[in-house]
DNA sequence: GTCTATAGCAGGATAGAC
DNA sequence: GTCTATCCTGCTATAGAC
């Protein structure tokens, strides 16, 4: 445990942070090997020196910090779950939207997660497999198993995945499309309305535009 | 009227449909001026000749294929809606989830038009401004208006928003992210499962997983 | 308007000293 | 494990013939 090993690690660590923050804010092409190792604060080399080669780090980025945190994601959806006493509808879909859109993640954080997965969706690469085989797939299976019981009885398993891609995909929205969020409604991201997006994913996804509707004319 | 003044605009109209579809399939960064001449099949100094730079020419294919494409888009929408009597809330839904994912574009085309917008909302450029300033800004805020009647009176402007949001980003979603769609659910984007997409759309919108229910024990 | 040829530069990767 | 120096490839952009 000399001085040096220690120093290679944290270096080591640096550069996936870095490389991530910038893969994430501005796509594999876009960052150069050079800009990841001034962000890092090291040399040029320590990139290939660690990983090998650009591609390699890019990959290393989802196995070493992306796929761990998206278990802690899920691990928190688990957590919230067993917290609520009976199963409810209502008390999945809030574990979903608070575990995505509050989560154990800082808001830079989960920005940055959401980007690098959309990325790797635009535009499958090697990490595709992992992302959708080892985390995505296996939590929206347990997903459909989750609502079945409170679904119509002939309801298939497709029918019932677009359920569930239906809540994910208004979830992903507000994490990951905040420009435009932010430009069209003139809110920031600030606590307060995490908050409202939490509550209204739920309602939304409970209710649709009808559950919003009580008030109202129609 | 020259031969040579036709062949001209061809190229450059070859130059901006192959620099879209790479645009869109891989983004700015990843794409050569190399690649997008080799694949319009005219020379290299063309795409310099035509619009002054790479940079300008991923501009230009904003304004003059993404916007008007845009635009037909919304026209249809509008002919849905003016084809419909009454003005409900399930027509106007309607008229949305069928503009977008079956609409007047060919299913390439569709996929490409969602990749080149969901860029701009990932990393902002210049072409961010005309996207939600032109196009997508007013037509939610058309939509707000739309859908305001049927909601809540005390509802703000906001919620609405967020409402309007959460159909489009669904929307999108089943556009755009298709390879992990195709992946979980096993389903082709054929007619028919466009067909189940947008009645889903339809449905969830109105009535959230509630209204999916309608059969089971809750 | 289209082409060839090339300037000029930035990128990834590596060799080898420390 | 870290650094400097450097190779070499491939890029954008342009000059100038046709």
């Amino acid at each position: 445990m000399a001085v040096g090993r220690i120093k290679a690690n944290i270096s080591k660590e640096r550069i996936l942070s870095e490389a991530e923050a910038l893969f994430a804010e501005r796509g594999f092409y876009a960052v150069t090997v050079r800009e990841i190792t001034r962000a890092a604060r090291c040399n040029l080399a320590a990139v290939n020196y660690h990983f090998g080669n650009k591609q390699n780090l890019y990959m290393e980025v989802f196995r070493c910090l992306w796929k761990p945190r998206a278990e802690r994601v899920l691990a928190r959806f688990e957590k919230l779950l067993e917290a609520q006493g009976e199963r409810t509808l209502q008390g999945i879909v809030r574990a979903i939207a608070e575990a995505f859109i509050k989560g154990p993640l800082s808001g830079e954080e989960r920005l940055r997660h959401a980007q690098m997965m959309i990325r790797e969706m635009a535009r499958p690469t090697e990490a595709f497999e992992m992302v959708i085989g080892d985390v995505i797939g296996p939590f929206q299976q347990k997903l459909v198993e989750l609502i079945r019981p409170f679904m119509a009885r002939e309801m298939g398993r497709v029918a019932l995945l677009l359920h569930i891609q239906s809540i994910i995909s208004m979830v992903t929205h507000f994490n990951f499309a905040r420009n435009p969020v932010m430009r069209i409604t003139g809110m920031k991201y600030d606590d307060q309305f995490t908050d409202e997006l939490v509550e209204h994913v739920v309602k939304f996804s409970l209710n649709g535009l009808s559950g919003a509707g009580e008030g109202g004319p129609s």
